[in-house]
DNA sequence: TACGTCGAAA
DNA sequence: CCCAATTCGACGTA
C-alpha cells in the first residue's frame, strides 16, 4: 500500500532530516514532523529509506497514531496545545536568523514542483501553492476534506480538522481516497500522524446517527455494539425514554436526486477530470461531485438490506447526546431521508422555471444533498452571493414543512419576499410569525418564517403566541434554515435546536465568526460546515463586487490627542471618531464618491459623532433611536432618491436593517475588534448591481485616527478580510483634500470649538442636544450617562495641523470634475424639504 | 411608548 | 486565563 510506505520516512522525516535528506539543512533540524515530542523516540532507530514497512514499524504507528490522535485533537480547532509544544521543544540556534518558519530542511519528493500542498509543520495546516497548475484541482480535494483558514492570492492555508472530516466522509469519501489524493498533491511525505488522525476521524464516522420519527428523536445504528455501548454511557443512558425499546429496522433504498436548478455538468466535470489526471479518478479524487454521488449510489444499493437498530431519547437530550458522541469520537449524524418520508405532508413548492442557481450555490447544495439524503450542517456565502437562494433550493428539494429563523423582522419579511421570488409556492403557504404577525399557513403544511428571539422567548406572551409556538413545537419540521447561523451558539438561542424539531437543519451565515470559543459548538447544535465560499474567487467571477479596501490614516491634531491622553475610556471612544482630521478625510471622501454617483454607506458605532458628523454634513442617518416610520423613509430616499447619497448609520445596521445597495463603505468609529463585524459590513457592499461593469470597484474605507486604539482594532478587525485576500491599501495622504469644498474645521479654531463642545456635550450627558442643524431633535430614547452638569471647559492650546502638506502620497488621482458638486441648489432645496419632514416626524414621535 | 431582558463586543 | 462593566440594539409585553 503505497500511503503507508510513503507515510513512514514522513514519520521521522522532519525531525531526521539531516540525515534522511538530501536537500535538508545540516545541522540539528528545526521545524520537527507534525509532533517532534512525541514522536522522537519511536521514531529514532527507523530506517527511513527502507522500502518495507515491517511488522514492527505498523506497530509503532498504531501507537503513535493513538498519540497522534490525542495530539491532534488537542491541535484541532485552534487549540494550541500544539504550539506549546513545539515552542517547548525549543529551536535550534540557526533557526533564530530564519525565524521559527524556515522549513528548508522538509524533504521534498523529488517532482514536488508538481505538487501544490505541503504541511506546515507548525501549525498543522495544510498550505497550498495558488499559482501550481493543480491548484484548481488540489482546491477542489481540500474543501471537502479540510476548513479553510486562509486565502489569500498566492497561498491557501486549510486545517483537517474531526469537523472537516467527518464532512468529507458525509460526502462519500473514504479515508484511503483522502489520503492517497494527499499524498499525492503534496510536496513532503505525508506525516503519520496526520495519516492516522484522518483514518480515526473517518472509521467512526456515520455510525450513529440521529433521526425524527413521529415527532420523537431516536438514535439509530447500523452496529447493534454501538449502540450499546452508548446506552451504557453515563451520559446518553439516562436520556433515552424508558418505555422504548431498541427497535430495528431497514434502511430504504436511494435513487438519484437532482437539486433543482443545478445544471447537469457534474459528469463532463468527471470526464475532464480522469483525462487530466491520466488515469481514472479514485473516487473522490477531487471532491468531484459525480464521483460522489456515483460512490454513494454504490453504497447505497449495498445498504439495501442494512438492519438499522435505534432507541428513543428525550428531546432536551438531544444536545447533550449529539455533543457526547462527538467527544466519544462518533459524531452522531442527522440525515434526512425526505423523498422517504411519506409521514409529513409534501409542501407544493418548486423554483420559478428559469431560475439558474450558480455554481457554487450548486455546489454548497451537492455538499447538503450529496447522498440523497439532506444532510444538516453550514454553509458559508458571503453577503450578497445568494444565501438565501441556496435556502430556498433546499427548502424546494426536500419539499416539506420549512421552519426559517431569522435575526430580526426585518428579514423576516425579506424571507418571505425571497420565498414568493424564486418559487412558485402559495403565497398563503408562506406565514411570518412576529411580534406584528402571527398567521398560520393555510394548508396543512407550508413555510414558518421567524425570529430566533419570538421562538426563544420563553417568557410571558401573549395568548396568540403561546399558541403559535405550541403549533410550532407540535409537528416535525422537514427543515430548519438558520440565517446568521452564528448566533445559535448564544445561550438563549441554543434552545431553538430542541425545542422545535425538525428533520434537517441547515444554517446559513457569512462569517463563521464569533470573538469567544462558541462557534464551534455549531458543529454539534447544527451540523458540520458543509461548504465555504472563496470570496476573491467569487468577486473574480462577477458574483460579488470588487472591492477596494484601505484604511485612511488621520493624525490627531495636538489639542485632540492631549485631550485624548487624559480621556476616560469613553471620552477616548468619542474623541477618536471626533478627530476632525477624521472628519475632513470623510467629508473627501464623501464628496470624491458623490461625484462619481456612488451611494455611500458611513458606519460609525458611537452614536455622538454619528449624529455630528451627519448634521454637520447634512446627510441623513438612523440609529437605533430612529423610528421604523423614519426609517423607511430615509432608506427609500436613500435608494431612490438622487440626491440622497449618504447615509451615515449606528450598528443598527449591522443586522436588523435591510440596507439598499451602496458601493462605497466608510468607517468612522469601528470600536472593537470583531471581525465578524467588519465582514459584515463589508458583505453590505459586495451585492452592488454595478459590479459587472469593466473596471468598477466598490470601496471599504476604514478612517483611524493615528496613534490611538483604533490602530489595533483595526488590524484585529480587518484579519478575517485578510484571510479572504482582500489587502487593505494604507493611505495617509489624501490627494487635495485641502481644495474639498467647505472643508469642515479647517481653522484651528473651529477644532478648537469642535473640541470644545464635544467634551461638553459628552460631559454633562448630551440631553441638551446640539444646537446647530438640530433637525431631527433629541434621540428617542436611551438613557445619556450621568455626570455632573458644568461641562468643564477646558483650555486648548491651538496648534495648526500638517494636512495642508505638499506632498502627495496621492490614493486617487482627483478627478477635475470630480469637485462639481452636483445640483447644488436642487439638492438643498430638496434636502431641506427631507429633513423638515423628518423633523416633523419626529417631533410627531415624540409626543 | 416605556420597560425589561437579552446578546454582542473586548 | 478569565472576568468585569458598559454600551447599544432588538424585541415582546404591558
Amino acid at each position: 500500500m503505497p500511503p503507508k510506505r510513503k507515510a513512514a520516512p514522513a514519520a521521522g522525516g522532519a525531525s531526521k532530516a539531516g540525515r534522511t535528506s538530501t536537500m535538508s539543512t545540516p545541522g540539528p533540524a528545526t521545524p520537527r514532523s507534525l509532533d517532534s515530542s512525541m514522536m522522537s523516540e519511536a521514531e529514532e532507530d527507523d530506517d527511513l529509506n527502507d522500502p518495507d514497512v515491517t511488522e514492527a514499524q505498523k506497530q509503532r504507528e498504531q501507537l503513535l497514531g493513538m498519540e497522534a490522535d490525542e495530539f491532534i485533537n488537542g491541535w484541532d480547532l485552534g487549540s494550541s496545545r500544539f504550539q506549546n509544544q513545539t515552542k517547548e521543544a525549543g529551536l535550534d540556534a540557526a533557526s533564530a536568523y530564519f525565524g521559527k518558519r524556515d522549513f528548508s530542511n522538509l524533504p521534498l519528493k523529488p517532482d514536488h514542483m508538481n505538487r501544490p500542498l505541503w504541511i506546515d509543520p507548525l501549525k498543522g495546516t495544510i498550505v497550498m501553492e495558488r499559482f501550481n497548475p493543480l491548484s484548481e484541482q488540489a482546491t477542489d480535494f481540500l474543501i471537502t476534506i479540510a476548513e479553510p483558514k486562509s486565502r489569500p492570492t498566492f497561498l491557501h492555508e486549510y486545517a483537517l480538522t474531526t469537523h472537516s472530516l467527518y464532512a468529507a466522509v458525509s460526502v462519500g469519501l473514504d479515508p484511503k481516497d483522502i489520503i492517497n489524493t494527499l499524498e499525492r498533491f503534496l510536496k513532503t511525505a505525508l506525516p503519520p500522524a496526520i495519516r492516522v488522525f484522518i483514518e480515526q476521524c473517518t472509521h467512526s464516522y456515520g455510525k450513529v446517527k440521529l433521526v425524527l420519527k413521529n415527532n420523537k428523536y431516536f438514535v439509530e445504528s447500523v452496529d447493534a455494539d454501538m449502540l450499546e455501548r452508548l446506552l451504557k454511557d453515563p451520559q446518553i443512558g439516562p436520556l433515552r425514554v424508558h418505555s422504548s425499546e431498541v427497535t430495528t429496522s431497514y434502511a430504504p433504498t436511494m435513487g438519484g436526486l437532482v437539486i433543482p436548478g443545478t445544471k447537469n455538468a457534474a459528469g463532463v466535470r468527471q470526464a475532464e477530470l480522469e483525462k487530466a489526471n491520466g488515469k481514472p479518478a479514485a473516487p473522490g479524487d477531487a471532491g468531484n461531485e459525480a464521483e460522489l454521488y456515483a460512490t454513494l449510489n454504490e453504497e447505497d444499493d449495498d445498504d439495501d438490506k442494512t438492519a438499522v437498530h435505534s432507541f428513543e431519547i428525550t428531546d432536551s437530550g438531544v444536545e447533550t447526546v449529539q455533543k457526547r458522541c462527538l467527544d466519544m469520537g462518533f459524531p452522531i449524524l442527522e440525515e434526512y431521508d425526505f423523498r422517504n418520508d411519506d409521514v409529513n405532508a409534501n409542501l407544493e413548492i418548486d423554483l420559478r422555471p428559469n431560475t439558474q442557481i450558480r455554481p457554487y450555490q450548486e455546489k454548497s447544495l451537492s455538499k447538503m444533498f450529496g447522498n440523497g439524503r439532506a444532510k444538516s450542517g453550514i454553509i458559508v456565502l458571503p453577503c450578497g452571493a445568494g444565501k438565501t437562494l441556496v435556502g430556498i433550493t433546499a427548502a424546494c428539494t426536500i419539499k416539506k414543512g420549512i421552519i426559517v429563523l431569522c435575526t430580526s423582522s426585518m428579514s423576516v419579511v425579506q424571507w418571505r419576499q425571497e420565498f414568493l421570488k424564486w418559487s412558485n409556492v402559495n403565497p398563503d403557504d408562506v406565514a411570518i410569525f412576529t411580534a406584528e404577525s402571527k398567521n398560520k399557513f393555510s394548508g396543512n403544511t407550508g413555510v414558518i418564517v421567524t425570529t430566533y428571539s419570538m421562538v426563544t422567548n420563553n417568557r410571558e406572551r401573549s395568548h396568540e403566541s403561546k399558541k403559535m409556538m405550541d403549533f410550532l413545537k407540535g409537528r416535525e419540521w422537514g427543515l430548519m434554515l438558520l440565517d446568521e447561523v452564528h448566533v445559535v451558539p448564544a445561550e438563549v438561542f441554543r434552545r431553538v435546536i430542541s425545542s422545535i424539531k425538525s428533520h434537517s437543519k441547515l444554517g446559513l451565515t457569512a462569517t463563521l465568526l464569533r470573538e469567544d470559543d462558541k462557534i464551534s459548538h455549531l458543529n454539534f447544535l447544527i451540523g458540520p460546515k458543509l461548504y465555504e465560499a472563496n470570496w476573491m474567487e467569487l468577486s473574480q467571477q462577477g458574483h460579488i463586487a470588487k472591492v477596494q479596501c484601505a484604511e485612511v490614516w488621520c493624525p490627531m491634531p495636538t489639542e485632540f490627542y492631549d485631550e485624548y491622553l487624559r480621556a476616560s475610556s469613553r471620552m477616548k471612544r468619542t474623541l477618536y471618531a471626533m478627530n476632525p482630521r477624521k472628519f475632513q478625510a470623510c467629508q473627501y471622501l464623501i464628496n470624491y464618491h458623490e461625484a462619481r454617483g456612488d451611494k455611500i454607506i458611513v458606519f460609525s458605532d458611537e452614536l455622538y459623532s454619528l449624529k455630528q458628523y451627519a448634521l454637520k454634513l447634512g446627510k441623513v442617518y438612523i440609529y437605533g433611536g430612529t423610528g421604523q416610520a423614519e426609517r423607511m423613509q430615509v432608506l427609500e430616499n436613500f435608494q431612490h432618491n438622487p440626491d440622497v447619497n449618504t447615509l451615515f448609520l449606528s450598528k443598527i445596521g449591522d443586522t436588523s436593517l435591510d440596507l439598499p445597495e451602496a458601493t462605497v463603505l466608510i468607517q468612522i468609529s469601528s470600536h472593537f475588534g470583531s471581525r465578524r463585524q467588519e465582514a459584515q459590513r463589508l458583505g453590505r457592499i459586495l451585492r452592488a448591481k454595478r459590479r459587472n461593469d469593466e473596471g468598477f470597484n466598490a470601496f471599504f474605507y476604514s478612517l483611524v485616527s493615528k496613534d490611538t486604539q483604533e490602530m489595533y482594532y483595526s488590524s484585529k478587525r480587518q484579519a478575517f478580510l485578510v484571510d479572504q485576500g482582500y489587502a487593505f491599501k494604507v493611505i495617509t495622504q489624501l490627494a487635495n483634500i485641502e481644495k474639498t469644498p467647505d472643508l469642515a474645521f479647517a481653522t484651528a479654531k473651529e477644532r478648537r470649538e469642535l473640541l470644545q463642545r464635544t467634551l461638553v456635550d459628552n460631559e454633562k450627558g448630551g440631553e441638551e442636544d446640539v444646537e446647530t442643524d438640530d433637525l431631527f431633535g433629541k434621540p428617542g430614547r436611551g438613557k445619556k450617562r450621568g455626570g455632573f452638569g458644568g461641562g468643564g471647559v477646558r483650555r486648548t492650546a491651538g496648534t495648526l495641523g500638517e494636512l495642508s502638506g505638499g506632498h502627495d502620497m496621492a490614493y486617487i488621482e482627483q478627478n477635475k470634475a470630480a469637485n462639481k458638486t452636483l445640483k447644488k441648489k436642487a439638492k438643498d432645496a430638496q434636502q431641506n424639504a427631507f429633513f423638515k419632514k423628518l423633523a416633523r416626524e419626529k417631533e410627531r414621535n415624540r409626543k
